[in-house]
DNA sequence: AGTCTCAGGTTCGATGACTGAACTCAAGGA
DNA sequence: TCCTTGAGTTCAGTCATCGAACCTGAGACT
């Protein structure tokens, strides 16, 4: 995006904008939430230039959004894994999940409590318990009948109720 | 943004992102929030180019997000307003805001619960009535020492406490 | 050793979006 | 009438993004 930054904006919305606001960036957390850690499998999902890819995983691993690992099985491999600040994005883009689940398309996935199975509630809350569950404590899975459009290796590992920010198995 | 949709992706957070996830257009919600309903306004405000304002602001008419106007005082101008589906965008938006507070710095403005002036909490919720108030009663105001930075008409009307969504005086 | 394949990038020209400045146009005031 | 102000539109230059092609290092295969 020309000139990512808002300089003049004294404001916390503006800064949050500068490191999330660019093209795919919010796409590529959704999938790092969803547990997916390697470059290629954002790069199957995401249908993504891989210089585009690139260039973002390096400004959100600047930025400490995400944490880039030696993968112990490949030598000369990556892995990323969200941080704290990362993982405190959840409720940043659970809204907007909700929001664009009601008034463009209902999402494909919905999220459960893992510790009661009950369905969140718009807020992120869990109201069987009544408490607001971390991403660790949510089950993500398949909506009824979606989720069949899409078929790269990354699309199909989360055919499975899966749990957030838990490693995807693909392939 | 070259290509601002992300067709193959099955998932209402590609649909919000397509409506919200250009450059700019989160800072004309948050200005329409606090009140802002004419094209100078924004542009003061925002220091945004003329051209892409005026491409955001159809968009988002387009879009269902603002309402574009007659300006009853004024032949040939224009007032936006959020309509409901842009109002029901306050969740994104209070999120970012909190995570960019905590992230990377302390937000200029708080938000206080207008029917009993406790400050609300990350979630958006009020400690003291334990509901989620409506945008329509949140009261936002100048943290102490900071906002002189800037010194359009919009920056100066909103120095003092202001109801979200109620149109601005300015000038 | 030489070749193959694959993950994970980088490089490249073409296309399209953003920018600031200049321009237009209509309404209202001096 | 001239001037100003709000609300845009137009335009050339700059910069981001796109998809395709290319590169590199590590295993794996022959």
């Amino acid at each position: 995006m020309l000139g990512k930054e808002y300089e003049r904006q004294e404001c916390s919305l503006a800064r949050a904008l500068e490191v999330i606001g660019e093209r795919w960036t919010l796409l590529i957390v959704r999938d790092a939430f969803y547990g997916v850690q390697r470059f290629n499998d954002f790069h199957a999902h995401l249908d993504i230039p891989k210089a585009v890819l690139s260039d973002r995983l390096n400004g959100l691993v600047e930025d400490g959004i995400l944490e880039r690992r030696r993968d112990p099985e490949h030598a000369g491999r990556h892995l990323y894994a969200l941080t704290p600040a990362g993982r405190d994005l959840w409720p940043v883009l659970h809204a907007m999940l909700v929001w664009g689940g009601r008034y463009r398309e209902p999402n494909s996935r919905v999220f459960r409590h893992s510790r009661c199975g009950t369905l969140l509630d718009d807020a992120g809350a869990c109201p069987a318990c009544g408490t607001t569950p971390p991403p660790e404590e949510i089950v993500s899975e398949l909506r009824r009948g979606r989720g069949k459009v899409r078929s790269d290796p990354v699309a199909v590992a989360l055919r499975e109720p899966h749990r957030l920010l838990e490693p995807l198995q693909v392939g």
